[in-house]
DNA sequence: TACTATTTCTAATACAAGTTAGAATCTAAT
DNA sequence: ATTAGATTCTAACTTGTATTAGAAATAGTA
């Protein structure tokens, strides 16, 4: 077994990737029981017994593929919200981190697929390796959202953990229809402003409330 | 082989229904491929074998559970489309369909969240039978937003099926965090409210709006 | 009680899965 | 060209799967 996984110029580090890969995009369509290692390993053109020299098991194999998912998105948010000012105002933050997931989720789709789909109905042991990840970037989110609140950017009576959930809903979602085929960047972009605009102006013609 | 769905009174008929509710669990929560029909005959009591008595393969006893899924979306969607005027506003309309959604999914969530969760990861051939369903249901939402665009009660700019997507993204994300445990319906009335709160009027204050 | 139909069990089949150990091959440096 | 190390293959083992056929048990009826 080769564990070194930083060394991606290396034979079995550029292998290691293509088989992350290979998985990633398995795991994401047909989910992790319904996937065998021996169509991983042909995706690569490999034998299945050759892959337990890259790794250790297919629980491992679907740890990594869990914990670069939530990298990708939580490092590409962050460069994000790393542009705006530091006086910035909730609506851009909000904005900004909109775009950021939306980029993430719907440029490496296979991952973040993969892990939309499958946390939940895998074994616990799997999915407890990504969690202070997952932890580390919910974090983020409830951290921005009840500054917002007690600063009063968000109107009374609006739930900021229902906010919350509602927008990673709207998002993540996205990745269940979104298809990536000849999209280009232009699609995402309008898919990410469409959704920073509904969840901050609502629908409604403006001028109009409904229910307040 | 048994083949009379209907008759709920017959003792074949209630044992069809324990299988049905013991496979929507477990296909919920571990996914079509990571649940054995030994699995499932265990939870009502039989074994593997006998659960062929009443269903012909495991793969029409997932068509059932996703059909049986839209069937109670729908139908509750409808019932509380039904309640309202003939003339009702598109934002009475939304949050009427918003409700009998998050009622549905979040009161029937072991078969929802099996639909949610296994479609698109599963054989062609098994979701081809509900497909007709969920067309009709599709075509239900983009119904009712198309004449709201047209009448313009919904902002200019805001595209509808970007809309219809985000709302069904935030609804059944839902399934997903929502834990039924001892929530009682007030709950899922708090969430509906608010999600049909949201998408309206969105999170500012009112009077703010922005990037319109 | 005896008979019939319904429902469940038992046991076997056929196949595919994850995993492992050792042989075989390839790569790169001396 | 030789050798050592890295990488892949082959072939097995164990376990678990969906499915089937017929025997067994159960329930309902004449």
């Amino acid at each position: 077994m080769m564990t070194n996984k930083v060394k991606t110029q290396t034979k079995a580090g550029k292998t290691y990737q293509l088989i992350l890969d290979a998985a990633a995009k398995l795991f994401s369509k047909q989910g992790y029981h319904g996937t065998s290692l021996k169509e991983i390993a042909s995706n690569v053109g490999m034998q299945a017994g050759s892959l337990y020299y890259h790794f250790e098991s297919k629980e491992v194999l679907m740890q990594e593929v869990l914990d670069k998912s939530i990298q990708l998105i939580y490092s590409k948010v962050q460069s994000e919200v790393a542009k705006l000012d530091k006086e910035a105002s909730f609506a851009e933050l909000l904005t900004a981190a909109i775009h950021g997931h939306l980029i993430a989720i719907l440029s490496y789709s296979d991952y973040t697929l993969a892990s939309i789909r499958n946390y939940g109905q895998i074994p616990a042991a799997v999915h407890k390796a990504s969690q202070s990840a997952r932890d580390d970037y919910e974090q983020f989110w409830r951290g921005f959202i009840q500054q917002a609140e007690a600063a009063g950017a968000i109107r009374q009576g609006v739930d900021g953990h229902l906010l919350r959930l509602s927008v990673f809903g709207a998002m993540n979602w996205a990745s269940v229809w979104f298809e990536s085929k000849e999209n280009n960047a232009a699609d995402v972009e309008k898919i990410a402003k469409f959704q920073a605009n509904i969840f901050l102006n609502g629908c409604l013609p403006e001028g109009e409330k409904h229910g307040i």
